[in-house]
DNA sequence: AAAAATATTTAGATTTGTCTAAAATTATTT
DNA sequence: AAATAATTTTAGACAAATCTAAATATTTTT
């Protein structure tokens, strides 16, 4: 057995994780209204995952995950992504719900389990959101891609990842026929709120949020 | 959401289903002992499954499940028998490595999961072990199966489930080369100690106790 | 640099599932 | 049918994970 932690400690070290990924250091309170909790039970926690030293932690002063902590964080993404991948290519799942599914299958604890999964569905480097699969080691494989707000006007790209699994998201793009692997480009930007007008192939342009634009990332084709 | 009972709920109902199918009424102690936990602990939750309507149930009595609580039974047996199945025809799994990972894997809620889980195996109607999977509607295919002891002499049969998962057992029939599908004949009975004398094709005939004949389920071919 | 607002931690409770030790009930012997 | 043994339940405690309300720190505003 790789490690050996409860379903509750292995939710506040993946939500951690993703939240260092941006921020730098991580507050009490951010991870709060990540896991929809409150700022009490994360400080609770936190004195545990210190004590358990998968956190660099003072009180009041914020804090990451030490590297043991990364460790952990790693394997619980490679599972999740992995499912996600399974869910999508073998079980039909549309990639608009499989995150939920994914939330608990990811706490499975066989170590046996996941390499052989892995290798059943021939090692897939990115998942069905377009994000990395960590390898068994926890290395990423590194993806090219950049902001849709950067890509440069007339640039054929493709979608290569999303930056949030919230409903909102997936509904919108759902609506707007976006998906990991749509082709497109941005034919115009428009200074004023910083929207973008796109076009994929075979429907005619239309605009889409500054929000919206961060939140995706592409690929150049 | 069909149901939506913890964990520990769950195994309690589950043992208490597998219990019941050979004894009748179950007792607390056969419960602890199944569980590998105390009488007190399953006094406890038996007043709590009680007061959920999952048993009939008066103290000191011994008790059975509800029909709620069969139901709920049959659905965490078809998840597990589902899995197994998954774990050793997909993933490689060896029939006799996969409980511990199916109890867990028995406890993931969704129920679409589950469903496009068993259309993606082709519906498959008994697991590794030889034990029927229930349908969606929780129905049991039946198995027209005899017990090794009551095989007539010279008729050849085919092991088509076995009576416990415990690796003691399962190490005795790796050992013995015999598995679920392993075509074989009894050749003599012996009244001294109820063993038999099996033969399976290409190898020498060699005796099995009466504890194991009677764990071995057989069809005749 | 105080005051006010915000963020974090502590203190004390609650729920779930477990335990030990003692009491109550049922079953088995003599 | 008493006495003894075994089983089951109760009573009280504990650990994990959460919560509310109050106290303490930090940050921001004036």
């Amino acid at each position: 057995m790789t490690h050996n932690y409860s379903v509750a400690e292995e939710n506040y070290i993946k939500a951690i994780y993703h939240l260092q990924q941006t921020d730098g250091n991580v507050t009490t309170n951010e991870v709060a209204a990540e896991l929809q909790t409150k700022a009490a039970s994360v400080t609770d926690m936190l004195k545990k995952l210190k004590q358990k030293k998968i956190l660099n932690y003072e009180k009041y002063q914020g804090f990451r995950l030490s590297n043991e902590g990364k460790k952990i964080a790693l394997i619980i993404v490679r599972k999740h992504r992995l499912w996600e991948y399974f869910l999508v290519e073998k079980l039909q799942f549309g990639w608009d719900e499989v995150h939920e599914v994914a939330e608990e299958l990811e706490h499975i604890t066989s170590t046996k389990l996941i390499d052989k999964l892995d290798a059943f569905l021939g090692n897939p480097k990115f998942d069905p959101h377009g994000d990395p699969i960590p390898d068994v080691n926890g290395k990423i494989p590194s993806q090219p891609q950049i902001n849709l707000i950067d890509l440069a006007v007339n640039k054929l790209a493709q979608v290569s990842a999303v930056g949030s699994q919230s409903k909102e998201l997936l509904e919108l793009l759902k609506h707007k026929k976006i998906g990991i692997g749509t082709q497109l480009e941005v034919k115009k930007k428009f200074a004023f709120d910083n929207s973008v007008e796109i076009k994929i192939a075979g429907q005619s342009s239309f605009n889409i949020s500054q929000q919206l634009a961060q939140t995706l990332f592409v690929k150049p084709v």
